[in-house]
DNA sequence: TATATTTGCAATCAAACGGTTGCAAAAAGA
DNA sequence: TCTTTTTGCAACCGTTTGATTGCAAATATA
């Protein structure tokens, strides 16, 4: 079973749960409300976000608010930051005159 | 079939192709020998990567050169903009002075 | 032309995934 | 105390995933 962020944030329904719990924390039964699913599979849904640690959560009488944790999803960040100079505007330009001579030459 | 962008990076092995092409473009082959796993199933992975357009291919003779497309990438970057402000050192820092009020009150 | 290399496609299989229903435990309210 | 509400856990089920093996097509080489 594995357990990390990035097959955390593969499911669209965990996404928009994490988008959710990123402006306000909730309880499981105020987030099942936003989706058509049962509360029982947005329980899962949760469960998973916290094994990776994605969210955590607070208990307040039989109430529990789970809230985003930020931190662990910079993780994701951090992996991207190798690519990020390959989408930035000017090595695209610069990538756009190489293959121009490489055009040229051919 | 789901075949978006964010599914795509939640398997590990495809995350280190991703990684091994960005940095050049490679065969199949090549890049199987970097793996423990067969050569197909890494061809199942690259197919995967060419459905979601974060890999394309060019042909010469019978090699085929599958290239990063970074530009696929930026869209979990995009995605990942509503979480930015939230881990930033000077939100964090917000955030503590908002807590230690908060543990002062209760 | 005959052989070797490179690759994609199909069939198969165990494990994981995402969903459901049912039930039990704990806290709140009548 | 009895009932309702909130939640987690277990069992089950169909589909998807990631891997394997075998094979065929296309290109390069002897």
């Amino acid at each position: 079973m594995r357990r990390d962020v990035f097959q955390a944030i593969a499911d669209p329904t965990r996404r928009a749960i994490i988008s959710l719990l990123a402006l306000q924390a909730m309880t499981p039964n105020a987030i099942a409300e936003h989706f058509q699913s049962s509360r029982q599979a947005v329980s899962k849904h949760i469960q998973i976000l916290s094994e990776c640690q994605l969210v955590s959560q607070k208990q307040t009488g039989r109430e529990i608010y789970y809230h985003f944790n930020a931190q662990k999803m910079k993780e994701v960040d951090v992996w991207m930051d190798q690519f990020r100079a390959l989408w930035e505007t000017r090595f695209s330009q610069l990538d756009n005159v190489l293959q121009n001579l490489k055009n040229k030459q051919s």
